[in-house]
DNA sequence: CAGCAACCTGAATCACCTTTCAGGTTTGGA
DNA sequence: TCCAAACCTGAAAGGTGATTCAGGTTGCTG
């Protein structure tokens, strides 16, 4: 919560931090995502945000500046949550590529119990391009770091590059968490508690392959190779 | 362009077909391209598509339903035309992972070409999410054949789905572009002609060693395994 | 060149929205 | 208990935009 160390400031009225305006402005961040997630940025409006939060309109420029404000700091907020429940979930993992998969499973299981991920993030690409670009930059970043020490550690291909693997592997979570996790949800109406077990081994035999061995020809020698 | 077989007939007025009609509507169409690409669907308004289109306002609706109509017919077309540059890029290729390098360079080059196609599919989970469905479906459609061609073919893994794969290579694709074309255009102002060789082969080295040894722990067994 | 389709036009209608602001309410400390 | 600071409120100002519609224009046919 506390990331970028607005919370106990108000962005609007300037600084007097709060004791009741806290929950105040928590409730509105709470209620956006709601709406946000359910109407779209242009289709919610700062009433419904207000009214579902239970305050009145006027309140809402207390502890905002705008309506690209509260969703750009929605965009932050989901981005704490996420890269914290998936941290969370390779808690243990005895291994890069057990880590790996953990973190899948976080991250899928974040994603159907807060489908606002995709859906903000994916508005976010005109409502505040910076802030998604933050958003998956911050995630790479520590994706990148892990993927060098399984390097330093010979876990996995030293002939990787760590930031492109990166961005390859946040692929991958993407659009399997797009298919098979938050499109199952419409199918019948309710959603998902996390993953098919299944196609996250499917995912993960393709993960494991693309990380044990980038470059193998059928016999086995160093993984050392200059392109 | 004939893709729906909507083509030769006005979405609005009922059949109807045309002459100088047509050339209207594609005129509309692509003037809607520019401005939701530099707009964003909610931003841009029927005026502007008009007026860029040097039509009057009222005409519009003698080709178009409603503005969501018109975007949804821009998804598909340009579905249609990403996916005629990606197997247009892979014809010739020797093997499938020759192919599977030709079609990301296809899909890279339209990518930095076509920015819209980045900003009007994103847009279109709010504004249709039914559109963005298919738009990746097609795109998966065509590709998970190709994977299951190539394992009837001993190119690739056995052990993969190749559905999953598909949706997995898609990610690669997708996020490899956002980061490294899409974004690189914004750094100088002047856009990428397409990506920078040394990114492609590194999302190649990691694609091919995912297709290619999709498991092989250091002795060499069946691949079979139940989790 | 009359006449009729097929086309085109843009002011006006209707529906909302964001943001401001003048003033009321609550809370906590002295 | 009292009061100032911190909070809260919602009507109204100032905008925007999709869609309709009554009527004008164009161009082909005979």
């Amino acid at each position: 919560m506390n990331e970028t160390g607005t919370t106990e400031v108000s962005q609007a009225t300037g600084k007097p931090l709060s004791a009741r305006g806290l929950a105040t402005r928590a409730r509105l961040l709470e209620s956006a995502e709601l709406v946000f997630v359910e109407l779209g940025y242009h289709e919610a409006s700062i009433v419904r945000i207000t009214e579902r939060a239970g305050v009145g309109l006027g309140t809402f420029y207390l502890y905002f500046d705008s309506k690209q404000s509260i969703f750009e700091a929605l965009v932050l907020d989901l981005n704490a949550r996420v890269r914290q429940a998936m941290s969370q979930a390779m808690v243990g993992a005895t291994s890069r590529l057990e880590a790996e998969r953990r973190g899948f499973e976080g991250f899928f299981a974040f994603t159907a119990e807060h489908p606002a991920l995709y859906r903000v993030v994916r508005e976010a690409e005109l409502v505040s391009p910076q802030a998604m670009r933050e958003h998956y930059a911050r995630i790479v970043e520590g994706y990148r770091e892990g993927l060098r020490q399984a390097q330093r550690d010979g876990e996995i291909a030293a002939d990787l590059d760590p930031e492109v693997t990166a961005w390859a592997l946040m692929g991958v979570g993407e659009l399997i968490g797009m298919r098979y996790v938050l499109w199952e949800r419409d199918a019948q109406g309710r959603a998902p508690r996390s993953i098919d077990p299944q196609v996250l081994d499917a995912a993960m035999r393709f993960v494991d392959g693309a990380l044990r061995s980038s470059r193998r020809p059928p016999h086995d020698h160093d993984t050392k190779e200059a392109s």
